[in-house]
DNA sequence: ACTCATACTGTAATTATATACAGTATACCA
DNA sequence: TGGTATACTGTATATAATTACAGTATGAGT
C-alpha cells in the first residue's frame, strides 16, 4: 500500500468502498465525478497507475471491469516468530484468513498458540488467538509480550516502569518476573479473541 | 429462497458467482451467453422476475447494476432454543455474523454456549460453536444433541440403536445416558470449531 | 537540460449495455 | 376459457462506458 500516492490510494479506497457498499466497481465517470475531475480520463490515467502497480487489474472492453488484486487480502496468521523480525514481517505471516466475526476490537493479526500455559482459561495449543496491537494495556488483560525475542502469550498480573509480572493460566507455570530495564522487552499486543478449528 | 423457480434459481446462483469471483454483476448478455439464451431479453426478463421476488435490486441505466438483497445474509447465532422449534427457526436466530474463519467444515449455525460443562477441552460459556449438521456422527466426536427439547454439548462415547452416552469434558458433570426409543432424542451437529469474543 | 511520473482538461469514437416492444409456447389457477 | 406467470426468440435503439489521442502543468531524479 506505501508506493501508492496520496492521491492514488485515496482513488483506490473508493473503488474499494464503491464495491463493498454497492456490490460493483465504479465507472471512470462515476470516479471523475465523485472527485470533481472534468474528464474521464484523469480516472482512466487513475486507474492505469493503480493497475501499473498492481493494485487493480483492468478487463478491457468491460463496464466497471476493475478487479482487485488480491495481495494482502485478509489478516494475517502468525505462527512461529524469526528472532529479531517486527511481528507482522512478510516471513512470519503463515497464510491469510478472513476478519474475526464477533470480535469486538480490531484485529490486526492472529497467533497461533504454541503450548498448554493458558488452557485454564480456554486458549489451546494450536488455537489462533485475535491479537490488537494499539489496545490499551492494562492489569488482567491477556497480553502478547516479547521477552528476548521470544513471543509468549499471558496474563498481565502487574505493570511498571521496572516490574512486570506475566501469570500463566495453569498451575503447571511460574509467574514471570521481568524487569524491563534489563531484558529486552516489549508488548506485542492484547488478545482480544479466539478462534479454534475442530476437524 | 423458496419460491424461486428451479431456473430463477439457477440465474440467481450464477449471478452470485460472479459477483463472488469476477468482483462484479455479470450484464444480461453474459448471463444469455452462459444460459445458451439466444436474446439478451431472457436474462432481462429473469432479472425482473428475481426483482419481483425481493431477491435483487436493479438500478436502471447502470451498467451492471445489480445488487443482491440482504435478505438471510451471514450466518445466523442460535442463542436460546425455543422448546419444539427446529434449531434454524427464525425465533432461535440472535443475529447473523460472518463465516467462520478456518473452519474446514461448513458452518450452518453457531451455537451460544451455555455453561461450564465442557471447559476441559476449552469450550467456555458464551463461547459460540460452529456447528455443522450434515457431517456423520460419531464416536469422539463433539456433538450438539436434543434431548426433549433441551439442546446440549456434549462429547459422543457411545452410540447405538438403544443406548447413547453424552460426556461432559468436566469432573463435576456425570455421563448423560440415553435410551433413544424412551426419550425424543436428535442428533443436530457435529461441533467443528470455535469463535470467542475477548473484550 | 532532459526524461519520467503525476495529475489533470478536452474531445471523440467505438463498443458495451440496458431495456422497450412484439412475438411464441407452455402451464397453472379460477 | 380467460388471465397470469414462466420461459424464452428476435429486433431495435438510446445511452452508458471504455479508451485512445492531444494537450497543459508541476515536481523529482539523473
Amino acid at each position: 500500500m506505501s508506493n501508492l500516492t496520496v492521491r492514488q490510494k485515496e482513488i483506490f479506497e473508493f473503488i474499494k468502498s464503491k464495491i463493498s457498499d454497492k456490490g460493483y466497481p465504479p465507472t471512470r465517470m462515476e470516479i471523475s465525478n465523485y472527485f470533481g475531475f472534468k474528464s474521464p480520463n484523469a480516472a482512466e490515467d487513475h486507474l492505469k497507475a493503480l493497475k501499473k502497480k498492481g493494485f487493480i487489474e483492468i478487463l478491457s472492453g468491460t463496464s466497471r471491469g476493475i478487479s482487485l488484486s488480491n495481495v494482502d487480502e485478509g489478516i494475517p496468521i502468525i505462527g512461529l516468530v524469526s528472532a529479531g523480525s517486527p511481528m507482522l514481517a512478510e516471513e512470519n505471516v503463515e497464510k491469510r484468513i478472513p476478519p474475526h466475526p464477533i470480535s469486538s476490537h480490531g484485529v490486526d493479526y492472529y497467533l497461533r498458540v504454541k503450548g498448554d500455559s493458558m488452557i485454564d482459561i480456554g486458549i489451546f495449543d494450536n488455537d489462533l488467538i485475535a491479537v490488537n496491537k494499539d489496545l490499551n494495556i492494562k492489569k488482567g488483560s491477556i497480553v502478547i509480550a516479547r521477552i528476548d525475542d521470544e513471543v509468549t502469550v499471558k496474563t498481565l498480573k502487574e505493570f511498571s516502569a521496572n516490574k512486570v509480572i506475566l501469570r500463566a493460566e495453569n498451575p503447571n507455570y511460574k509467574d514471570i518476573v521481568v524487569n524491563p530495564n534489563n531484558v529486552h522487552f516489549d508488548f506485542e499486543g492484547t488478545c482480544v479473541g479466539l478462534i479454534r478449528n475442530i476437524s
